[in-house]
DNA sequence: ATCTAAACGAGACGGTACGTCGAGTCTTACC
DNA sequence: GGTAAGACTCGACGTACCGTCTCGTTTAGAT
């Protein structure tokens, strides 16, 4: 029951710096221009270090992520007891966000990296989806218990449709600006055909 | 209105042969991976030739792009008279083609590249939804003057969410199948609360 | 017996401005660092011409020197009777040429270019001792007849001494003024066992 | 007085493959044409090791003369009493040298280094000639002593009559042979006039 | 006066080497 | 044994020139 080892414990400061360096670099310089040469640097810390506790650039993205650090997972609104307005009041929320440039900056960061490492990918979307899609699935069920709603949709297309829909502006870079929530989340409920 | 000057014309043979090499490599190992001296090597052309012509090896893509040498357009189907229909066989076949690891994989790179070229990103998005953009835009006015549909929805929100889906779905990696489709087309059309 | 070609005879402007851009740019900034875009580009010509007519950078230069465009020779001075005094007039010229940093720069890209290409040291030392050579090698045989001198050393082999000091001294650049050439001079006649 | 860092220390496996590849290549194909990457390849080397510590190809080569890796001096023969024989014999074995082909060409090779490179001229002659020229100045000055010479002639001159004329032999590639060291010494010390 | 073929200016081509940056590994002294 | 520092090998970067190859234009004979 003794220790297992006798020996200098990983170094938290070393940590810490490494996280916040790399947090910093990627919304000032972008995912592809960052280094990790660059992240030591700046964090006082050898690149051994680095390479002790990590195996890539996008895995230490993948730690800011988990430790909240950039993209804080923006939660879905309390329960008011009527989802439309919850998820419209969330949806908005979310696409306000991206008219931070820099906050854009981030999320194009984060895209990059995930389309080409399916561990800071599937990091990234549990964090990001995971706590919403729970809360959501349990919503649905709720709501269509309720008669709210009437639909055999998983709770995972309407996160994807959601999520798809700001990544995808993101990208594109047509800043056509929040109103379009509106509009997304009418056809959500009611469809094309809209409300009778 | 005079010429610039008479020297020798551009190869024809070098540019087809780095476009041919890039198509290749962004499917073989990746954006991130792909290397301009690679290209170079592959397409047995000098590096000065790339450099010449292209500023970048995103802009090189997206040339690849525009002459449809990747991801080659898919247009909406023909007009049945049923829009709904219509977006369905579109957008089954669209991720059907996802199925294909090579077309994700050339997706994400195409996606990662976009992430940080904001010019590639406006070619691929003029190319890649501009067609169906137009004829969607079309399509929606008409169903509604047939009382087909009764949406404001603009024919950009539709794309938006449908492309985004499809993005999204790409980078998650989480390969939920075409079957969501049908859901997804579904719910554009009824709502959640379902058709009456 | 007719003439070989009724065409278009070769450009003396081209060839000129050639080897005047060659002149001035080996002195500006060395034999190493002069390139053949360099001369081309100074001389308004085309690279084209240039090869057509000279195989490498060593042999412009060689034209130069041929041309009397760069180092024109230094004849020996007029026979005055005395070899011992001629020998001394032209050695200090000789010597006092290379205080100009232009003409030592200039010899040194000579040297270097000379080094590594067979044909240019050819040509260069036929131009640069030839003449002097011949003269000398007269004027010792005719000071041998005259009781002057007695000895069977070769002309060659003073001129290469002689010439030697001189290329070993603008090597070394140990810039030691011209005073050395009387000491040199009195060696050569006298020996260092000086005269009796 | 503060040591600068404790890091890890320069590798003089890498410095001493690096100076052997340098002394090798230079013989083999010239000064010209060695290529800092050539130089590299065969010392199993990256090419940032050699700029890290050298800051030019000829810097590199000056290094190698340092170490007595490339034209070890050949110092001059132990004093038999005779200065005009310890010469001689010093003087043939130089010429000797030059038979070998390796030897000229990598002379050449330093010649043509040393033309455009101060520096590496200042380490060259003070290598090369150093060692000799004090002996030589403390013979000169004893002779003169002994009454064997009777010459102001500094030692600097000797040396530079001596080492030009075969550096201008090397150049020349006149390949007079070795038989002129005899007429050189003579006239050396007798002067063109003859021994009385 | 027209014809014609080589020389010309320009500059794109396939390459080689440059000197720099960063990747991921290693070797120090220090703690 | 973890750490800061930084040297190591390696590969790619973007640039400069190499020597070759088209282009359209120019120009001096030969007809």
């Amino acid at each position: 029951m003794s220790e297992p080892s006798p020996t200098r414990p990983r170094s938290e400061r070393a940590r810490t710096a490494i996280l916040a360096a790399t947090r910093d670099l990627v919304a000032e310089v972008g995912y592809e221009q960052m280094s990790i040469e660059g992240i030591a640097a700046r964090a006082h810390v050898g690149k051994q270090t680095i390479y002790r506790w990590w195996k890539s650039k996008s895995a230490i993205l993948a730690e800011c992520v988990l430790e909240g650090l950039i993209l804080p997972s923006r939660e879905l609104p309390p329960d008011t007891g009527d989802l439309r307005d919850d998820l419209l009041v969330w949806f908005r929320g979310a696409l306000h966000e991206l008219g931070d440039p820099a906050n854009a900056s981030l999320l194009r960061g984060l895209v990059s990296a995930a389309a080409d490492d399916p561990d800071l990918a599937a990091v990234l979307y549990e964090r990001l989806t995971g706590p919403q899609e729970a809360s959501m699935a349990a919503r649905l069920r709720e709501a269509e218990a309720d008669g709210e709603i009437d639909s055999a949709l998983t709770s995972t297309a309407v996160i994807e449709m959601l999520f798809g829909t700001i990544v995808y502006r993101i990208l594109s870079r047509l800043d056509v600006g929040p109103d379009l929530a509106d509009g997304l989340i009418d056809t959500l409920f009611d469809g094309l055909r809209g409300a009778k």
